[in-house]
Formats: structure tokens, sequence, C-alpha cells
DNA sequence: GATGCCAGTTACCTAAAGGATGCCAGATAT
DNA sequence: ATATCTGGCATCCTTTAGGTAACTGGCATC
């Protein structure tokens, strides 16, 4: 009766909402592609060249999965040939501050590393 | 020779920055497991109850790697049979707001996605 | 009229991540 | 006495992420 312990449930449930965030922006290329794009690379080649060494295959995929989790907008314009225009939607925004200390973390660890 | 831009090279700067942080806490259990131990979870059983579904083989493997990132602390207690303890080191915890915002996003898009 | 740009698609392949199962040895609990 | 706990390791297998290369079809450019 005493083995229920409340804060271990706590701890459980922290580590799925971890989880749930995992599974929305894993991979190498998911963060770093809405990076670009947020910061105004609205064409895919434009995007492609910011993201160093990604592949179009994958960046297709990736932006793809991306617009089904409401975080980028893929509008085609009707020109000739056709444009299109990737944006960040205003959902992807909650995802600013973590991405923020995502990037100064890096920051730091790369500094961090470069003094041993 | 007006083809560079810099905010195009800080853009790519911060994109790398993004991605040296993935390099150390990629995969589905790494922060998971940061997580659990900095709760408390100090023994391996502990840590594999957890988080839900790891396998003693990856959470092995995860360990060892956290481990030489220098994110968790390996002890051995020569009592028998051997105790050993995992603890999250004072390096790790420049990782707390980070884990905090990913924690905070998660349960918000969980409820997000519970309204539709 | 050959080349190159755009926004991709298709098929194929490899490496790595992750999962399933079984095992060990000493100790404690039933 | 036997069942279970500890901290893992070894083997085998499947899945998936990601990479390579080639191609498309309209338009513009050289």
């Amino acid at each position: 009766m005493p083995d229920i312990q409340p804060d271990k449930a706590a701890v459980a449930q922290q580590i799925r909402h971890l989880q749930d965030t995992l599974y929305v922006v894993n991979g190498k290329w998911k963060l770093p592609i809405l990076v670009a794009v947020h910061q105004g690379n609205s064409r895919f080649r434009d995007i492609q060249r910011s993201v160093q060494g990604i592949t179009t295959k994958v960046l297709s995929m990736e932006l793809k999965a991306l617009e089904q989790n409401k975080l980028v907008v893929r509008k085609v314009y009707d020109t000739s040939p056709p444009t299109v225009e990737y944006t960040t939607s205003s959902y992807c925004d909650t995802l600013q501050t973590m991405i923020l200390e995502m990037i100064a973390w890096g920051k730091n660890h790369h500094d961090r590393i470069r003094e041993e």
C-alpha cells in the first residue's frame, strides 16, 4: 500500500511529456530546418543551402512531416513555373525559447570542448 | 561581391550550434534518462523502471554514452554484491532550462492534440 | 540547342538504433 | 529450497533514418 509514491508518478509524467516533444522534433534535421525557415528562407533551395549537408529527398520528407505537425505552412502560387513558399506557423513560435536554449547550450558546449 | 550576406552566416552559425546540441542528446532515450537520474533514480533498475519501455541493453549503452559526455557519473561501491550508483554531473545541470522547456512544450502540445 | 534552375520524386542501399531473449552470480526474501 | 532481485553482457533480429544517384518537366538563359 505505501508502495504508491506520488513523486515517482510525477517524474514518469514529466518523462512522457519530454518524449512527446522528442517525437515531434526528432532526428538530425527538423529543428535546423525550422530555424532556417523561421529566419526567412522560404524557398526549397534556399532552405537546402542553409541547412548544410541535407539532401533534397530528406528535406522534402522532413518538410512534409513538419507540415503535418502544423509547424510549417506550404503555399503554392499559381505562377509559371509554380512558386512554392515555406513559412513557419505561429504554433512554431511556441518552440522558440526551447530552440534558443538549445542553441545557447550548443555554443557553450562547443567552447567547452575546444578548451580540452 | 555583394553576394556575401552576413546574416546568412549568422543563421548558419546558429544552426551549427543547434546541431552540436542535437549530437549530444540525440535519440529517443538520452534526455528521459537524464531526467530520471536527476530526479533521484540512481540505481540501474530504478532508472529502467522510470523510463518506460527501455531495455537493459539500450539503457546500458545510453548510460555509457552519457558518462562519456560527462553528463552522468557512475560510481561502484565495493559491497557484496557491488552497488552501482548513477548521478547527474554538475555539467548536466546546464541542460536544465532546456529540458524544462521541452517538458513544458510537450505538455502543452499533448493538451493541444487532445483538443482536436 | 545545350545547359542550368526550380521543386521535387523514385528506387536502391547502408549504418545505426532499437527490440527480444536468455544468461550469469551473489544475495535476499518466502 | 526456490523464487526473485541486482547490474549488467551476448546474440540475434527488425526497423528506420538517412544517404546516393538518377530523373522529371516546364521555363529561362547562353
